[in-house]
DNA sequence: GCCCCCGGTTGATCCAGATCAAGATGCGCT
DNA sequence: AGCGCATCTTGATCTGGATCAACCGGGGGC
């Protein structure tokens, strides 16, 4: 858990952010970014902690730092469903409605950059490049989640945990993805409940299509939370997808 | 088919458009709307007809006026999904990049109001209504594909059948859905495998479960493609959903 | 009108993943 | 170090929906 925190040393300035290239402040100007240091806020939240609850009155939004948040949505009767895994970068909450339809947790210890609300809206009105990134993560974002939902309706259960590990090691590991190195470190932010939850499996499932990719050589695990990508080719092709760059996009975010 | 046109009647100008009030273009001041009206052109397309291939460069931007149009991705084995419908007045196509990571065809017979891309990102830009109006609705379809994901990840089929029936009562009687009335009229543009390829069921089990929801009195049927709810609320309870109103902004979009 | 064909329904069997049930591993705490 | 609870793994069985296989029905073409 702490390690997923250690390359965020403490800072202040939006100037030292480790998100500023990719997050929804992105395309702000050095003007912009000084409205957008003044009224932001961090936080920091626990693993397991809610940060908006259910269709209740959200008031915050902003950007994951560090750590990964969940969003989850219940049936009548009980029956949870992750609905979307935000990383590093990704943006949580909903601007320009009042009631959040999904309640989100932090999936593990997790650093925010928040923003009131109605605060944010202000500043959206009044800068066009940062409505123009929102605009363009948001169409990102639900490119990634259509292609999540053939990832639920059409794979096997090895295919959806594969999936599943491809969207983290590009998103740990961003950098190194360019041209696919072999292997990939993998740091899983998610209990094996979770990762269940986020693909409609069961606990059991999931540990055991764990176990069958290290038998395949696929990957290694030390720990249950981490591990590395032996083959990235393999892993892609256990994904059902095809092994080339092609629709990385839509891997890219869930 | 032809009876999905039947409100349609032919027109020109976007004054007489029948999704002028729920469009990207519902915002736009009569002088913004003088652009679109100049900018546009209507198209048809006949059931099964592609209107953009996966993958491809896609120059065509727009909205649905009638009809339905299916969003696709496939597996590199063939395997196919459909990942979301598109209804009268929602958004086709994809802004601010060059290459379509989703197949869009026609479901039903469809008319759509066009615009070519690069024109229709001039026009985002120098028109802050209809950019703030996309960036809502792709917000709206971004909560509503994420209610999907959920749906695929824990529903029953039957509950995935109810929860599709939901959708479409609601997108095609929206006006008489504000006070839930107990009947309201069904006309289903997708064939069983369509609707099988949107849920990742079989044609079989999409039969089995109409069947079943007509032989609990929850519908009745005259012919495959179209029939009647005779109780919104059981229908709702079949869908999983509690028969509360809340979360409808979810259901409301595919 | 009659026939053909495509889409839909119904039935019988099978299997991937859920469920039920023990263990194993490991991590924090004293 | 040793205890205790969490989480994860592994095994045995069960089941919802897939698959395989007929059959039905209605709309279009002739």
């Amino acid at each position: 858990m702490g390690d997923l925190e250690t390359s965020s040393a403490h800072f202040r300035d939006c100037g030292d952010c480790p998100i500023r290239q990719r997050a929804v402040c992105s395309y702000s100007s050095p003007r912009e970014l000084t409205l957008l240091d003044a009224a932001k806020s961090y936080r920091t939240y626990a693993t397991g902690e809610e940060i908006v609850a259910e269709g209740m009155p959200a008031s915050l939004v902003g950007s994951v730092v560090t750590g990964a948040v969940a969003l989850h949505e219940s049936l009548a009767d009980g029956r949870r469903q992750m609905v979307g895994l935000l990383l590093p970068s990704d943006f949580v909450g909903r601007p320009l409605r009042p009631i959040a339809q999904y309640a989100a947790t932090a999936a593990s210890d997790v650093k925010l950059c928040l923003f009131e609300r109605g605060k944010f809206e202000r500043l959206l009105q009044e800068n066009r490049s940062l409505e123009r990134r929102l605009l363009e993560m948001t169409l990102d974002e639900l490119d990634a989640a259509r292609h999540w939902h053939m990832v639920l309706g059409r794979k096997t259960a090895r295919e959806k945990i594969a999936s599943f590990l491809v969207l983290l090691a590009v998103r740990m590991a961003p950098e190194a993805m360019t041209r696919w190195p072999n292997r990939v470190a993998l740091e899983i932010p998610l209990s094996r409940e979770a990762i269940g939850d986020f693909l409609g499996l069961t606990i059991e499932t999931v540990s055991r299509n764990f176990t069958g990719l290290r038998k395949s050589g696929v990957i290694t695990m030390t720990g249950a939370r981490n591990g590395e990508v032996l083959d990235m080719g393999r892993l892609r092709e256990e994904a059902g997808d095809d092994g080339s760059d092609d629709g990385l996009d839509g891997i890219l975010r869930a």
